[in-house]
RNA sequence: GCGACUGUAGCUCAGUUGGUUAGAGCGCUGGUUUGUGGUACCGGAGGCCGUGGGUUCGAAACCCAUCAGUCGCCCCA
């Protein structure tokens, strides 16, 4: 055993200071938004049985591939620590018997896990904040869905700072046949292709469509367009969502390439991507017809979203202020007592206070300072004589010995 | 998973073509001031130079490996 410096994980970090403050606001404001709308909170538990993500993620999306975090237990079965939300919610409402009663509506907020290589805004161990709305499928719910993230955005703050893409995938029917026809357009011009994309040609050739490569981009303005290939009511719903979207004032651009990573998809996706960097997805969601049969529930359709805290927290400059208003410094330990009192009040009056314990007068008015205290309350020899405390603002310099009676009239006029 | 760059004190970084006991600023700490902070001045602590190997008389510096971080790709929130 060497005296080596203990570390986190790889792509796991502590979250402290204006961090967790910042991330704790992100998650009041997801609670606030997602209330409002009627969603309630579910917790599943972080582990699931891989099978819950292997039966829905599909076999050649990455996440399964390469980014699982699995181990086996100790009973030898394969556990998989959870790489997203939704297909725990999903089974979830399979476990509980809850798809007897529609619709239903949760959301839900933890951490998720990935074993990718780290970089800015991508670790293994990432909190989410998400919402599904499980009904009878209709362009309704996507809306809805669609109209909470916008709430959740502009509470934040940050909506200036995104967009909202929108596309349409079509149903398993519609999309096998599109999958078809661009396969066989891509496999005429192999030649053009990157590198990348030749891979993806087998693999998931739907995802060619967002490709960055130039040369993708060249052969995609001709290639075949999902619109085409989908049936008169997957269209219909489709423009319902958009003229809705529009009708409630919530812009957005439509966006034929935009596919998802994940296999349970279908129809509507959805993603607020950053403006100064569109590959950079802030929240993303979109339908899921299947997911829930896949579980070996009935058919029933969901639509929902993810957003992902650290992301968002890159965006919000603003610090909260961790501001402590009060300090109280006796000068003895035997004024202890005295003081504990006092602290004890001000705790009853939902003042937040600290006790500093230097038994030092200066150090205590040294530390008070270095940690940006407004009041101290100092408690000494000639104050404990006279029952009196002294109170010194700390900000203006000012210094007043008050009686404790004076002293809580004069905090609450502050 | 692929490629590039980086790693020296708690933090931000210097460290000349390899050469004695590795530096600065900020921070921390003690004092000038034994009941009054912020300012000033004077002291102090704190580093196996990410880790492991190699080259060399000699390595923080050069080479290899490994770990971690950053950036790009893949992918994604």
């Amino acid at each position: 055993m060497s005296n080596k410096k203990i570390s986190t994980v790889r792509g796991m970090h502590d979250i402290y200071g204006t961090s967790f403050f910042k991330q704790r606001d992100i998650i009041e404001s997801f609670i606030k938004v997602a209330s409002l709308f009627n969603f309630t909170p579910m917790n599943t538990p972080i582990m699931e049985h891989s099978e819950v993500f292997l039966r829905t993620l599909g076999d050649s999306s990455d996440v399964v591939m390469k980014e699982m975090y699995s181990f086996f237990d100790k009973s030898d079965d394969s556990i998989t620590l959870r790489p997203e939300g939704t297909a725990g919610i999903a089974r979830a409402l399979i476990s509980n018997g809850f798809t007897q009663n529609l619709p239903q509506k949760y959301f839900y907020y933890g951490p998720m896990f990935r074993y990718e290589r780290p970089q800015q805004g991508r670790l293994r161990q990432f909190n989410q904040v998400g919402l599904e709305f499980f009904g009878k499928g209709s362009y309704l719910e996507d809306c809805e869905v669609i109209r909470a993230a916008h709430h959740f955005l502009i509470d934040l703050g940050i909506q200036k700072d995104v967009v909202l893409k929108i596309n349409t995938i079509g149903k398993l029917d519609s999309r096998k046949n599109f999958i078809k026809e661009i396969k066989n357009y891509f496999n005429k011009n192999k030649k053009k292709l990157s590198s990348d994309s030749l891979k993806r040609l087998d693999r998931n050739p739907l995802r060619i469509l967002d490709s960055k490569a130039p040369e993708d981009k060249e052969l995609l303005e001709t290639a075949p367009i999902i619109y085409n290939f989908l049936k008169q009511e997957e269209i219909e719903s489709f423009e319902n969502v958009k003229s809705t979207l529009e009708s409630i004032g919530i812009s957005f651009t439509l966006d034929p390439y935009l596919v998802r990573g994940l296999d349970y998809y279908s129809d509507t996706t959805f993603e607020y991507t950053l403006k100064k960097n569109d590959k950079f997805a802030v929240l993303a969601g979109g339908r899921y017809d299947n997911l829930i049969k896949e579980l070996g529930g009935e058919k029933i359709p969901g639509v929902g979203w993810a957003a992902g805290i650290e992301r968002i927290e890159n965006l919000i400059l603003k610090n909260p202020s961790i501001k402590l208003p009060i300090v109280l410094i006796p000068t003895n330990e035997k004024y202890m007592n005295y003081v504990l009192n006092i602290s004890n009040k001000l705790y009853f009056k939902n003042i937040k206070n600290q006790i500093l314990d230097h038994f030092n007068l200066k150090k205590s008015l040294k530390y008070a300072n270095k940690i940006n205290v407004k009041i101290a309350l100092i408690i000494g020899d000639e104050e404990f004589k006279k029952t009196k405390i002294s109170y010194k603002n700390l900000e203006s310099g000012s210094q007043f010995t008050l009686t404790e009676k004076e002293l809580f009239e004069k905090i609450k006029n502050e």
